[in-house]
RNA sequence: GGCGCAGUAGCCAAGUGGUAAGGCACAGGUCUGCAACACCUCGAUUCACCGGUUCAAAUCCGGUCUGCGCCUCCA
């Protein structure tokens, strides 16, 4: 299996630290609001590693934290009169309830940055003992960058850059750093905001330490994968990698992956723009399956576009898959015979081909973009060439292939069974009976009645099935 | 200014040396009392442009144009 590395800025083989195993962290968000579908792309398409990596037999520990300390949260607070907990935690449960409909598992730990301060201030205190972090006079701690020679290995960018770009963005107030390029460990609290003891001051943690030692506390000093949004290489990564390669002396993370931004019109989503979608929003309007099945439809490093008619497009290329499953449930309901004929252990292979399709294309760096091709070839092979003349095998052999394919998508294939209303369930009723009589003006005004009622109705060979409009 | 990414059909999107996957939309057809739904069939002599390397280039090299991202909180 191979993944880009951005590391490496290569694809390489994913070789685990530990064989069998893959430690595996993903920066979550900042709880101070919905989350919106930019912090969704990486929900998604992790969700999405992980699941084939179970799939190929590895044990995953998936780790992903909540971001519960932030100004913006401590703002949003003041805002609303409420304590910075109560912010985080009620947008902790909201994205909670948006992950579940989006079908993104829960990780194995979702730990919180204000449970883990104990360890922050450990790491910290490591790190000025070794020499690589030092107090400022207010009780600042900063991490001092040219003590890592390795500084900018992530992000491809040299010290001597970053201190020129840095030069001129330098901001007062900011004298007591040793160099410009030097970032917060620790920071004192300010009035009204919550904080925390330690041997330097009252206050709270840096960002970046927050992951550090979130990912060494759940997976361990080396880890195989470490992953997020591409604008979080520099500085957040690389400063993880500062912290954490300091503190521990050892390679931190194998595997840096990073998927690409969403936009909106070909622009990053942004709050000045006032371009950017909640899920919550846009779960109002489709199923977030079809957000699911947007972002996968293309690969995790490119960029991806976001627009309503996309968004139709893909709702209606998950209908076909779900009508693939639809169609073979039917036919295996009604086939009349068991055992396969030699002819149909060809279509077999056949089946066997698209799933092998599938694994390569994951295997590729999970291009779930061409795996989504190999689904759809399989549900025109079961289309064009299977029926319920076809043997039962085969078709409970198509069947779970093509749903065992999408689970690992995290697409859904099953349709909820709805109950319908007794009122409407007899409206069809009589209207099955009036097509029977050839009343078929009768028919038809009962038609056309549930479809001003949001029922859409399909007159199958299996029979009458529904829809909501 | 520094670093980096991208440009493939009406739209979206795979494909990184061997002769262009897949989806949506459009069109034709099958089915149906009609319709809707569903299904089947259909589209690029060509991959932004110009040169070069090669038996062979969407893929490699050089240049041009266009769009975008990072360098600052950010998925």
């Amino acid at each position: 299996m191979k993944v880009y590395n951005t590391l490496t800025k290569r694809k390489e083989e994913l070789i685990p630290v530990k064989e069998g195993e893959i430690k595996m962290y993903v920066c979550g968000p900042t709880v101070y609001n919905l989350i919106h579908i930019g912090n969704a792309r990486p929900m998604i398409v992790f969700d999405t590693v992980r699941r084939y990596l179970e799939y190929k037999g590895y044990q995953v520990n998936y780790v992903s934290n909540f971001t519960d300390v932030d100004d913006k949260i401590i703002q949003k607070a003041l805002e609303e009169g409420v304590s910075a907990e109560e912010i985080s935690s009620r947008y902790i449960e909201e994205c909670k309830k948006d992950m579940a409909g989006m079908q993104v598992l829960p990780a194995t730990t979702h730990p919180l940055a204000t449970q883990e301060i104990d360890g922050m201030i450990e790491m910290i205190r490591t790190l000025i003992e070794k020499g690589f972090a030092y107090p400022a006079a207010d009780g600042t701690v900063y991490f001092r960058v040219n003590r890592f020679l390795e500084y900018g290995k992530l992000s491809h960018k040299n010290l001597e850059d970053l201190q020129s770009g840095f030069r001129s963005l330098q901001v007062s107030g900011e004298e007591q750093k040793e160099s410009p390029l030097d970032f917060v460990l620790w920071k004192p609290k300010k009035e009204g905001e919550p904080y925390w003891e330690s041997p330097w001051c009252q206050g709270r943690p840096g960002w970046h330490i927050e992951c550090s030692v979130m990912a060494k506390k759940y997976l361990g000093e080396e880890i195989d994968i470490h992953a997020g949004g591409e604008d979080l290489i520099f500085p957040h990564h690389e400063n993880e990698i500062a912290q954490s390669e300091c503190c521990n002396g050892k390679p931190f993370a194998r595997y840096w992956l990073h998927n690409a931004f969403l936009n909106i019109d070909n622009k990053k989503m942004s709050k000045s723009l006032g371009n950017f979608f909640t899920v919550r929003e846009i779960s109002k309007e489709y199923d977030l399956q079809v957000l699911r099945f947007f972002m996968l439809n293309a690969h995790y490093r490119s960029p991806l576009n976001f627009s309503r008619e996309l968004m139709e497009s893909s709702k209606n290329a998950l209908e076909r898959i779900c009508n693939g499953v639809e169609y073979l449930k039917d036919c295996e309901k009604a086939a009349g015979r068991e055992a396969p004929s030699e002819q149909e252990a060809g279509q077999k292979q056949e089946i066997d081909g698209y799933v092998k399709k599938f694994e390569e294309a994951m295997e590729d760096d999970f291009n779930t973009a061409d795996a989504i091709a190999a689904v759809f070839e399989l549900v025109r092979f079961a289309n064009s060439s299977l029926s319920d003349a076809s043997a039962r095998e085969l078709l409970q052999y198509a069947l779970e292939k093509l749903q065992m394919l999408c689970g690992l998508l995290g697409l859904r294939t099953e349709q909820k069974e709805e109950i319908l209303e007794e009122e409407i369930e007899a409206l069809i009723e009589e209207r099955q009976a009036a097509r029977a009589a050839k009343d078929f003006a009768r028919a038809d005004a009962i038609r056309e009645e549930l479809k001003a009622r949001g029922i859409l109705l399909k007159d199958t060979r299996e029979g009458v099935k529904w829809k909501k409009a």
